[in-house]
DNA sequence: CAGATTATACAATCTAAATTGAACGTACGG
DNA sequence: CCGTACGTTCAATTTAGATTGTATAATCTG
């Protein structure tokens, strides 16, 4: 092709790269791919669609990395794809909806992760009782077990209702 | 000393077998060392305090990750020590109130965070000014970046507003 | 259809963190 | 004082998972 792109030099303002530290730091926080992180940042303050090769050249990372990274991206539709005609690259910006972001993490992570926690709380419950008839637990230890999972369910259903609280919040 | 303690056991009933697990789950799901959640899930179903002894034999850790985790859980006051008259061992137990852990990490955790990160964007949009009082931004970018970075704050003061209030709530 | 240029899949490697074993320090009991 | 039971510290190991290089598949170009 043409080395118009060749030209490219590839090179970050200070403010982007700033924003590309602080989205790892936050990745590494939550125990996310720190390549991840850095895709994001890299985007968030992009003035133009990046394709693959562009984050590999700007973030020094592999092809391999970049592609995991913006189909995990894509996946929790952070980024999404744009397509320029006549070029078979795939580019990549930030969905400009931050707010609905997190919504809908909250939605998909947190909520079910609350919902089959309580399910499994109530499993543990049932098989406390037929722990108790069949005889196999001390009286001290199946009150407390009784007490302390009573007190999980509550707790349980508590955190259930702040999510829509915060859902309307954000 | 006499030997009842040796006789002890150290076999659990399947309901704490299965809190052990489910803790050992949550943190690993938050990035935290699975022993901790081995040992919070043990201490939480126990109808008695446990030394560190105890925690060894009931989960097959060795003493020094049980040492590291108990420490741990200490500085989180998810569980404290308790003291037998005449026994130079630590007890552990877990505190009851777990609603208040809750809110305790939140304000030691993700407030000060939401604040830091809150100054770290302050600190970008300066620095962007500087960037462009030296010329050293194109039109585009700097402006990309202002839309940007002051959405992050608005989104930053959203979610600090929503903290007090699932405070409140659980 | 051959040749390029892209994105993905996968096994190998590399890295960071959790876990461990062993040595250490301390306090108690005889 | 010694010996013992306890908790902690720290270097070494193990493990999990992030990253990469290479091979493959797919899609366009000429």
């Amino acid at each position: 092709m043409e080395n118009a792109t060749k030209i490219h030099a590839y090179t970050l303002s200070e403010t982007r790269k700033s924003m590309v530290e602080a989205c790892t730091r936050i990745c590494q926080l939550l125990g996310l791919p720190r390549s991840t992180g850095q895709i994001f940042g890299l985007l968030y303050l992009s003035p133009t669609p990046l394709s693959l090769n562009d984050i590999v050249e700007f973030l020094g990372i592999s092809k391999a990395s970049a592609s995991y990274g913006t189909r995990r991206l894509l996946s929790w539709r952070a980024i999404k794809t744009v397509w320029k005609p006549g070029d078979r690259r795939d580019y990549f910006e930030v969905i400009d909806d931050i707010s609905g972001l997190i919504k809908r993490m909250l939605n998909d992570f947190i909520k079910p992760r609350l919902g089959s926690s309580g399910k499994r709380v109530h499993d543990m419950l049932e098989g406390l009782e037929e722990e108790k008839d069949r005889g196999e637990l001390l009286d001290a230890e199946y009150q407390i077990c009784l007490d302390r999972l009573n007190s999980l369910v509550r707790l349980q259903e508590k955190l259930s209702a702040v999510i829509p609280v915060a859902d309307r919040f954000v």
